[in-house]
DNA sequence: TAGATTGTTAATCGATTAACAATC
DNA sequence: TAGATTGTTAATCGATTAACAATC
């Protein structure tokens, strides 16, 4: 809101980011929009006005050149230093999103996760340091973390992200499965795993009657 | 697309179905639509068009009747027997998504997995069956599956949906780094890990921003 | 009845799509 | 130049919001 960029074209330029990666490792120096809206599911003019977002120009006769736009898009959605996330809740999806970080992206690394459970405290999951709830405030502020992974259960999901608000953090990623009431300056984006299997079954079901309507 | 209603709209009813059900848990007999507004983060107008959507009518007086509304939703939202999903690539994320569904929804379960690595194959994790991948057809013919979710790694991702597909599921949540390419007629929700976060670290930095510009 | 909420229509908003001159 | 793609503006589409008569 504060920019005008919307979370819809943070996300497809997010995605552009890989995707240029992958094809840089191919050895392809330069793609065109309807190159990549091909591969991001998008449309062209998405493609054209989503880079221009980053502030980045491409040519008429090359398309974009793939090295200088995926440094572009680092300069637009990057903090200028490796950023520091926290996690709040160590279970199974805690521990699976913790891995799935480990060794992914170096600018955006989750450095502490907490936990109600005192068994947790102290030890080291995939290369992430376990706190208890106590020590949240401090090590956020202390870790400069300014945002977080809610996996915690849905009892404990609204405390944990109060608690991490409360420590300065405004960007939030919300695994539990209920909404948070937050103020409006903080950014949730909901991973809601029931509506989602509830919504691929819905339309699942759908496409099978739509095929017996058809017949 | 078919029936008019939106993948939006369906995430919404999901939730509205799961706060009731926590109302009915505290012996709450009504809710009116600002009520409901509230706890799902939507307005109370959003909510009325979303019930009506339903096919349940509320009163003037009472709103909507609790029970009676958990029913509609059911009748709306589930199918009419109990409903199997299928399960691409047994890994920590794999893993979590069983152990999160495996006592949750009666109507909606998670009862094949399956994976390239032949050492987790006869295996049973978390109430649900591991089988290879050159089962998947029969396996998904057989238990009449018509949903699926990938937690294959990014390589894999679109092998499993190719084959999910030929087998018949209409319906997907991806949760795999990379778009997939499907015929329009199957649903995808994905659920992308690295760009939600970098979503959320995006928006936290400019939160920031926003309150130095501010002072 | 009076009052609050409902279903439903009209106005608004934002994003997507289509179109096109400018560019190499 | 001719041709394809770019940046950018206008038209379209869909969803959200505001408004309001009907209802209990």
């Amino acid at each position: 809101m504060p920019g005008s960029v919307s979370a819809k074209t943070i996300g497809r330029i997010s995605l552009y980011r890989r995707l240029l990666a992958t094809l840089r490792a191919e050895g392809v120096q330069s793609a065109f929009s309807h190159e990549l809206a091909a591969m991001a599911g998008a449309t062209p003019a998405q493609v054209r006005r989503d880079i221009m977002a980053v502030g980045y120009s491409g040519s008429p006769v090359r398309g974009y050149e793939v090295d200088a736009l995926i440094e572009a898009i680092g300069r637009f959605l990057d903090a200028p230093e490796p950023e520091a996330l926290a996690l709040v809740g160590i279970g199974n999806l805690g521990r699976a999103i913790m891995a799935f970080f480990e060794a992914r992206r170096p600018n955006l690394r989750i450095v502490a996760a907490f936990d109600r459970d005192p068994a947790k405290v102290g030890r080291v999951i995939h290369g992430c340091r376990c706190y208890g709830m106590e020590s949240l405030e401090e090590v956020v502020e202390c870790e400069g973390i300014r945002s977080g992974v809610i996996t915690a259960p849905a009892e404990g999901a609204q405390e944990a992200a109060d608690k991490l608000v409360a420590a300065g953090v405004t960007g939030l990623v919300n695994f539990a499965p209920v909404p948070l009431r937050l103020p409006e300056s903080v950014f949730v984006e909901n991973m809601d795993l029931t509506t989602s299997l509830e919504k691929a079954a819905y339309f699942a079901r759908r496409g099978e009657v739509r095929k017996e309507v058809a017949r």
